[in-house]
RNA sequence: GGAGAGAUGGCAGAGUGGUCGAUUGCGGCGGUCUUGAAAACCGUUGACCUGAAAGGGUCCGGGGGUUCGAAUCCCUCUCUCUCCGCCA
């Protein structure tokens, strides 16, 4: 959530921003402003008659200690009012709070000032491109008909056991996403981030407080029966280590790297975009995650860019980054850098990265702190970043790589493979 | 799943109805001493709301109740520990 304080000082401001992303924000916050003063006002009256009512159980408690029974007893009436009072302004003052929430979980993140104006993904500003084109041959094929001549992926046992959306690796391609999965970490684990093995499952609170609730609740498998959610991706787990927790200033930057199983009900979804490995209902990623210093969280943003990047040089995959726009920007994030391979076949470009930095607005959510130099409490920054989301790194793997004798893994990964090719009838 | 015990400030641990937001120890921070450090000694040290400030209010796992007054009594939920059962 944007700090009601912020929202308070620079009122037009925040307006004009949010009007970046595309909503128009005015009559909400208009009415958020209108309620914080109706409720400091109510909740000024209501200190007030606490205070008297404090004051004299004080009294009465002296009164009796001193045999005056009958004098305090006379106070007791008195008290009962104020005590009456209070209560109905405290009921106010509930209210009145609940409804400044319900309006204020409305608003997303205000864009960084460097966010370009757009509607849609066509309107994403391409910030880099980086290695070449691959030509594959006449015979070329998509990854899903590769994964099935290789046998390496079987949709149709994963439509019988599951369902769509939720494929079987087998031989060579599980040992492919355990490769993955090992080289990721590793890379991660040398760029000094801390590994950490996340619950997969997580309560209500922990999706308030990254933002998938109450907004993308649709988007969540739900299990009902414990109201438990399975995570959409590891960042939900991890960031909320840090829900209602202040940190010290010396702490920052927390920097934790995880792998998880990821679940995404994609609801709405259909044609070109769920073949094979472009969209599927359980996918593997190694998200990293980092808590900074709001003085140092741009400056980190582009560290974990410059990571993924180097991700994807190893991997050998033509990659580009682009600096999404207001309109195609989450709810949450201030400012994110997305990363697209190259995907020779499909001849498109795939999403395989998002990483953003959210400001406080994760952290005003789940009360994430520090103590600053002065000794100061204030919201920390969150980031986090793919690093990276497996499923469409292996269709450009597959693709891109593709030849007579077989396929061909890029040399960094080989270490973790044990097999430089992936080849027929194995 | 069954039985019992417990949840207090960064940690440890007092406090069982009345100036308790909370004794004390450790840790942290500042200082004295020292060439420097350690030790010792002195001081300081929770969060939130409101307010220019002084001040006021709220918070002793969460929620509700009793009472003029609750960390202290009652109800309820959650979590932790011990024992039993089950189990990768």
């Amino acid at each position: 959530m944007i700090p009601l304080n912020i929202i308070r000082e620079k009122t037009d401001w925040v307006i004009e921003r949010l009007a970046v992303k595309n909503f128009k924000a005015a009559d909400t916050i208009h009415a958020i402003c209108e309620l914080d003063d109706k409720r400091k006002e109510t909740q000024k009256s209501m200190d007030g008659k606490l205070a008297e009512a404090n004051a004299l159980a004080r009294e009465i408690g002296i009164l009796y200690k001193s045999g005056k029974a009958a004098e305090a007893d006379q106070m007791k009436q008195q008290s009962a009012t104020l005590k009456e009072e209070a209560r109905v302004m405290s009921e106010q003052l509930a209210t009145l709070q609940n409804e400044l929430n319900a309006l204020h979980v409305t608003l997303p993140n205000l864009p960084h000032e460097s966010v370009p104006i757009g509607k849609s993904a066509e309107d994403n500003q391409i910030v880099k491109e980086e290695g070449g084109i691959p030509e594959l041959p006449e015979n070329a094929i998509p990854h899903w008909d590769l994964a099935t001549k290789y046998d390496i992926i079987s949709w149709e046992l994963g439509s019988k056991v599951t369902g769509a959306g939720f494929p079987f690796y087998k031989g060579q391609g599980a040992k492919l996403q355990r490769a993955l999965i090992n080289f990721f970490l590793e890379e991660g684990i040398s760029a000094g981030y801390g590994e950490i093995q996340p619950p997969l499952l997580i309560n209500e609170d922990s999706g308030f407080g990254t933002g998938q609730l109450p907004d993308k609740e649709g988007q969540m498998y739900h299990c009902t029966v414990d109201n438990l959610y399975l995570i959409p991706t590891a960042e939900v787990p991890i960031t909320n280590i840090y829900r209602d927790v202040i940190l010290r200033a010396q702490d920052l930057p927390i920097k934790n790297i995880a792998y998880s199983n990821c679940f995404r009900r994609e609801a709405g979804s259909y044609g070109k975009d769920v073949r094979g490995l472009n969209r599927l209902h359980q996918f593997d990623k190694v998200e990293i995650v980092q808590i900074a210093n709001p003085e140092k969280s741009y400056e980190i943003l582009e560290q974990m860019v410059e990571h993924v990047s180097n991700l994807l040089r190893k991997l050998e995959l033509p990659f580009r980054i682009l600096r999404l726009c207001g309109g195609d920007m989450s709810f949450t994030s201030a400012l994110t850098f997305d990363f697209e391979v190259w995907s020779a076949a499909q001849k498109r470009w795939l999403e395989v990265s998002s990483v953003s930095n959210f400001e406080s607005f994760q952290a005003n959510r789940m009360k994430l702190r520090f103590k600053d130099e002065n000794g100061k409490t204030q919201l920390a920054h969150t980031l986090n970043g793919s690093a990276m989301a497996l499923p469409r790194i292996v269709a450009a793997l597959l693709e891109n790589n593709q030849t007579d004798e077989g396929i061909r893994i890029p040399a960094a990964l080989q270490k973790y493979t044990g097999y430089s090719m992936i080849v027929q009838n194995r």
